[in-house]
DNA sequence: CACTATTTGTCCGTATGTATG
DNA sequence: TCATACATACGGACAAATAGT
């Protein structure tokens, strides 16, 4: 029952979290500017409303709007107040679930794909379950980062049984989509199970992504099956959900209409 | 081209964070034992190997070890190092895409639902064109938080349409699926349009759902059209990773063999 | 033109939290 | 455990730019 909310009204910070209540605050503008929530030439609230608001001194009001400035997301000018000078130029890209954004080159923009590693290591015994391995058997990982217009957009970290990782190279993995790859290696690809979470950005997939530690990711993890049902590749994506989303459509299930089911298209 | 990374190395923290070091170790193991990496038992590195890895001084390492202790994530003794004391007792649970969570009396385990706001607003401008209503139409805006077990799961903001808002009561909302109450209000549901991606948690989101400020959610975002493709409903619904998580299953389309297309099930 | 309200910029002193060796 | 350095947050006070009356 919190209910006690006018308005603009905004609850107090959380006080248990020792993250600098400047920097909550400039989170959450943050997010409201990349989102688009606040356009370009949108006013924020002034130091005296934010220290309001928030239940903060007027100076950590102040402090939260100057690390935006600082960071070219609004401009502020005495007697003016705080401005969003921020063009939301690359809208998300959408993918449904036709096809894997391996292999996306549609919507006009093209992206690149950089190695990150490469080695042959003992999974973890997750993976090794999920890709039906026997106990100590190696599995090709492969770390890789995707690219648009330069701006990182996701981390894969992908898995093969070693059979089918020794029949390529590193360098092909920039050049090629992996499921071409493991095709070529003659599994036929037929079908996939795939899970769908969100989880902080860990530091070395922050600095990969140019993200702050911490910030929200968009995972997916998928394990793909060959014609045998035999597991040929275990990949776990993270996405900047700033420039990727899912999307997808469910229609009602005409036999199940009294039961509230749906099915996606 | 990152490559320069050992076994078991751990990059740098970010120092542009001002999230203090010790609270970012915190989290790093918090989210490794919650998410199963680290089983019941198993053992952390000692306070001198995390402050090797992570280049902090030894008591910085003690001291996020202690915040995982004194939530009892975790037991130490001299001499022994520090243990994995948690047991992953609730599994998230899992949702295909053949019911709404709305509906998921399913799993054995009952959820409740709390009413957190109750009101007729002006809607934001993304939502209203959503819902397709004329310039200034209000709409009925419902903040509802689901808990399993008395811990929170989800966090969910409904806009209906005001006509559509208007035949029932805020009580109601606790008591039925709120798409019982459009159907009882006349409207024949018939398919959706559904977004997923990740969201760092709001302030009031993170007190809701029990989670630390900024920490990564899963966002689904849905408009519910009736059989006249009517837009009758916009949710937008917040979960927490560690309770929840979305899963499918992906079938190549026969047709489509050679140009990886899938569809899902 | 002045007058006023608003809003940001700058400065002080002090208390507390974080991180180091 | 201690001493030290630095960052965070507070309240208060005053200056300076902007916009409207």
């Amino acid at each position: 029952m919190v209910d006690s909310r006018a308005e603009f009204q905004i609850d107090a910070l959380d006080a248990d979290n020792p993250t600098p209540l400047y920097y909550q605050i400039y989170l959450i503008y943050r997010q409201k500017i990349l989102t688009g929530a606040l356009e370009n030439g949108a006013r924020l609230p002034s130091e005296e409303e934010l220290s309001e608001a928030y239940g903060v001194s007027r100076i950590t009001a102040k402090r939260s709007m100057n690390e935006l400035a600082t960071r070219g997301l609004v401009s502020r000018t005495r007697g003016r107040g705080t401005i969003v000078s921020h063009v939301n130029t690359a809208p998300s890209l959408a993918s449904d679930f036709s096809g894997f954004v391996e292999d996306l080159i549609a919507i006009g923009t093209t992206t690149t794909v950089d190695v990150l590693s490469f080695d042959y290591v003992q999974p973890p015994d997750q993976i090794a379950q999920q890709l039906n391995l026997a106990p100590g058997a190696l599995t090709q990982r492969a770390e890789r980062r995707r690219l648009r217009e330069g701006v990182p957009f996701s981390h894969m970290t992908t898995h093969l049984p070693e059979g089918i990782g020794r029949t390529f190279e590193r360098s092909d993995l920039s050049a090629k989509p992996i499921l071409r790859l493991i095709e070529e290696a003659g599994h036929s690809i037929a079908e996939a199970t795939q899970s769908i979470s969100a989880e902080p950005a860990h530091p070395i997939v922050a600095q990969a992504l140019e993200v702050p530690i911490g910030s929200a990711l968009l995972k997916v993890t998928r394990v793909v099956l060959n014609q045998e049902a035999v597991p040929v590749q275990h990949i776990e994506v993270l996405y900047r959900p700033d420039m990727y989303h899912l999307e997808m459509h469910l229609r009602r299930s005409p036999s199940e209409q009294g039961h509230m089911k749906w099915f996606s298209l």
